[in-house]
DNA sequence: GATGGATATTTTGTATACAATTTAAAATAA
DNA sequence: TTATTTTAAATTGTATACAAAATATCCATC
């Protein structure tokens, strides 16, 4: 669990770049230029042209601009979302350990119970912790590249504190826990769909 | 549908890398070193490096080597492969187009007929008219990806004709005809299932 | 005022040079 | 021999320079 002490240049960049993105400094739409962003952080083009590589394939970056997804976009990530933690929350009631079990219920409590920011990150880690406990790393990989996407959207979005949010969590987290395993995949879909809807809706406003 | 006549030398050493990765020429764990492949194209290193970073990204490369993937990791990949194209399968049934329907049946046809190269085109594209149908981007695009690992692997098998494929295919294509959607689905999770495990068994070997 | 085309500017793509790191090799000690 | 440290080689990471391409600007023409 020790982070290497990385100074690489590119790995500085690509988080620099990463977290404007997702913060809103960058605007979406905003065109990325090397030379700008280079001289901003005080290093050569090089790493910079690495990073927004590499940003590009995560989708976070489409021809050299910040992404602007559509509801259209929206819709097609969680399609696919839907259908990965869908099959995540029915492998869970039967497979899932004990110990990532504990942590799911953790995330439900502190739903309840913690600050906005605590809220927000148990949230992320609840589902998380579902699809880890596939332990099917493309299927995390797939995961872990929406998340940057379905963020860009929730951040507009997640002042809001969408109702039921923390009950749904909780009914997917007894449903797992009581090996219910059609139950759990419903229910995680049902979530899913409120999910999308709410932040469509949001979007309009 | 006219290629532009890109000559740009990072997008041609994205293709003679993969290529070679693909064919075999370069082999699973073969280190790749940015300026002897430089050197054989006759180019510098930067564009290569553009290339290996996409190639890494789209893990085909890892660590600068080429993937050298385990029984594991291809169950990993047909994990989510049957995820999707379950659903696409699903989806075609009640909203495939009739032009993609018969494209469809196309491919069956030229399986049962054509040349070895013809039917193994044939075979690939019947699982993209499927995927493709549901027009969603981010499907056909985590697909596409996991295509090339796929290939690296069947690419070992591909010679031996696996027995019934083309049944398989034509019994989908029929559900999908017949707007038999969880017909369609539970016949391509099958389908899949059995290439699995026909890729596993002759890995063996 | 709008349109089209030549010119200038910006931005990206590529090559090369050098620094930092990693990996392999050699040499020495146990 | 085996292990361990030192040294050398290979390889990657970064900076910089220049070429090619794309974009914007300006001016003439209609």
């Amino acid at each position: 669990m020790t982070k290497k002490p990385t100074q690489l240049a590119y790995v500085h960049a690509y988080e620099y770049i990463r977290d404007r993105i997702l913060s809103g400094e960058l605007e979406r739409g905003t065109k990325l230029v090397e030379e700008r962003l280079a001289e901003e952080m005080g290093i050569s083009r090089t790493p910079v042209r690495d990073s927004i590589r590499k940003l590009e394939q995560e989708g976070l970056i489409k021809q050299k601009c910040v992404v602007n997804p559509s509801d259209m976009d929206l819709r097609h990530v969680f399609q696919v979302r839907t259908l990965l933690e869908g099959f995540a929350a029915n492998y869970c009631a039967t497979y899932i350990t004990d110990e990532a079990l504990a942590k799911l219920k953790n995330c439900v409590d502190i739903g309840r119970t913690g600050t906005i920011e605590e809220v927000m990150a148990a949230n992320k880690e609840f589902h998380e912790i579902i699809v880890g406990a596939t332990n099917n790393p493309v299927m995390i990989d797939i995961f872990d590249r929406m998340q940057s996407i379905i963020y860009l959207f929730r951040k507009t979005v997640v002042l809001h504190k969408r109702p039921l949010l923390i009950e749904e969590h909780h009914d997917i987290y007894e449903a797992i826990r009581q090996h219910h395993a059609d139950e759990a995949e419903r229910l995680m879909k049902e979530h899913l769909q409120l999910d999308l809807e709410f932040c469509l809706n949001r979007m309009k406003g």
